[in-house]
DNA sequence: TTGCGTGCAAAGGTTTTGCATGGCA
DNA sequence: TGCCATGCAAAACCTTTGCACGCAA
């Protein structure tokens, strides 16, 4: 897909309306297709994925992979963070799905780095940093004692 | 499968030698398959997925899964490496799609950030950083000029 | 001999793609 | 009207699974 729209069509707006409806969480295609199709308003399944797709590739959206048994998620997160001086990173906890954003100053020197030294071009809007949040380790902790 | 090893199968024994020979290199499912069959030592597709799980549940090797247009990745960690000081770091270039591995300090700095400041556990075995590739870069600054 | 591991083929599932049609501008 | 977006169905893939057979112990 060519990531322009151009056009402003129902289901573009549909879609769009509702990730918006719903910042942080993390969906399936499937998830987003059975939704419209309980309210009678069918989208067809490519259309999903190609918008869905679009989104990413704008930075309203990010996609993730949990396993390869299970499909891609995808959730909102918003045009506020396109502003180049307030980039947001995001984590995602492997325990409890929680899709967590940072702001953080020391984070964009990664970018810098990865630059500088790699010359790698970072693009945070796609960047996930997978890993176990704040509330699963303290539960795990209670486990383990 | 039941992850539990108790005959010295051909297939095993070998799968475990290949990938004891190329440590913290990614092979993909079909690699190693091709590889062995160019060898004429044909290993049957299922059995190679079995025998690496097997591996990635025993903790001899590891998993990942970049993104879902590509196959799952393998790559021997062994035993020894469980020790902290040589993370490895995967940048995923998304023009084309190759894969990068680092090994470097000051990215290690990032895991001690976020734990300390965000109290957040980073899992590096599962986190791609996603961007653009040096020789990419080259090609688009060839191109606008 | 026992029963686990293998290989084949088929199934299962997600995501992509080709192409005709529909609909926005 | 021109052309992009959609939807359908099929394709393309990767990975898993059922089952009979082979082989390690």
């Amino acid at each position: 897909m060519d990531n322009k729209s151009k056009y402003t069509t129902r289901q573009k707006k549909e879609l769009e309306e509702y990730m918006e409806t719903i910042p942080g969480v993390h969906v399936t295609a499937a998830q987003v297709r059975d939704y419209f199709r309980a309210q009678g308003k069918d989208i067809g399944t490519a259309t999903i994925y190609r918008q869905l797709e679009r989104m990413v590739s704008e930075g309203l959206v990010s996609k993730y992979i949990i396993d390869s048994k299970s499909s891609a998620c995808f959730a909102y997160i918003g045009e506020s963070e396109h502003v180049q001086d307030s980039v947001c990173f995001h984590c995602k906890c492997e325990k409890c799905g929680r899709l967590i954003h940072l702001h953080c100053e020391e984070l964009e020197t990664i970018q810098e780095h990865l630059m500088k030294t790699h010359r790698f071009a970072l693009d945070p809007l796609r960047t996930v940093f997978y890993g176990i949040c704040e509330d699963c380790l303290t539960k795990e902790q209670d486990d383990i004692e």
